[in-house]
DNA sequence: CCGGGTTCCATGCGATGCAAGGTACCTGAT
DNA sequence: ATCAGGTACCTTGCATCGCATGGAACCCGG
């Protein structure tokens, strides 16, 4: 698709998703149920964060298994019925702490990145 | 040391240094060489990225295999020898891969963590 | 000679992203 | 009735990565 810097921006930013996927669906959740196809949509809308159903439907089970989230089956108008993802109080509590943990990671990684490192061989 | 939090956050903190790591720990070594107990203290003194030698090491080993970084060993004043690591050409270019795709994804997390996301019924 | 500090490295486990493959439901055209 | 196509769900297997653990080598001071 896009000439060039597919393989190494593909490279940079697959290892980037790892572990904050997690909580981005979680996020996703947060005003209302979901199901996987919906949520596949909404991070591929996002672009940053585009993954594939081998991606999500794992990652679903796997909240599902710790008990982050709760399912309901619904029907569709036209399709297949869908399994609906909504958070559990444990979600809720994971979602807020990764909140709150986010800004200071992000604000390391950004201080790495644009910060001039200068020596560590002077204060010691 | 903190009560409470240790166990969640630090889910949350481990699932995030990954991918990232990498990636901070080539911006380290933007300016000048470094060695890998330097590294570490670099990371620890960041607060949220710090990690342990056993992380480190396999690190710098793959960026070594994948010819991101040289190495030269140095005599130290007082211990043992040190190996330094360099950027190589490719390290530098994976490094500005990194800076041009990090702000997006970035903003992109910071959105899915504050945005209140309405619907997506609405305008389908 | 021996304990402690510093520096390097390898092994093994658990978790994760992801490509590939598979099933089932509905609709509309042939 | 049959078949293609869109939607939706899920599993399996591989490669990778973070990290705890364990270990080796070097230097110094007692």
């Amino acid at each position: 698709m896009e000439p060039g810097d597919s393989t190494k921006q593909a490279r940079a930013a697959a290892q980037l998703r790892k572990g904050v996927l997690e909580y981005c669906v979680l996020a996703l959740m947060r005003d209302r149920p979901r199901y996987g196809v919906e949520l596949l949509h909404a991070l591929e809308d996002s672009g940053a964060l585009a993954t594939s159903q081998g991606t999500v439907y794992p990652l679903l089970s796997r909240l599902r298994r710790d008990d982050l989230v709760t399912t309901t089956w619904q029907e569709s108008a036209s399709g297949p019925p869908r399994r609906y993802y909504a958070l559990t109080d444990s979600g809720r509590a994971a979602l807020d702490e990764f909140a709150r943990v986010w800004p200071g990671f992000r604000n390391t990684v950004d201080s790495f990145l644009t910060t001039p490192h200068p020596s560590t061989g002077d204060l010691a």
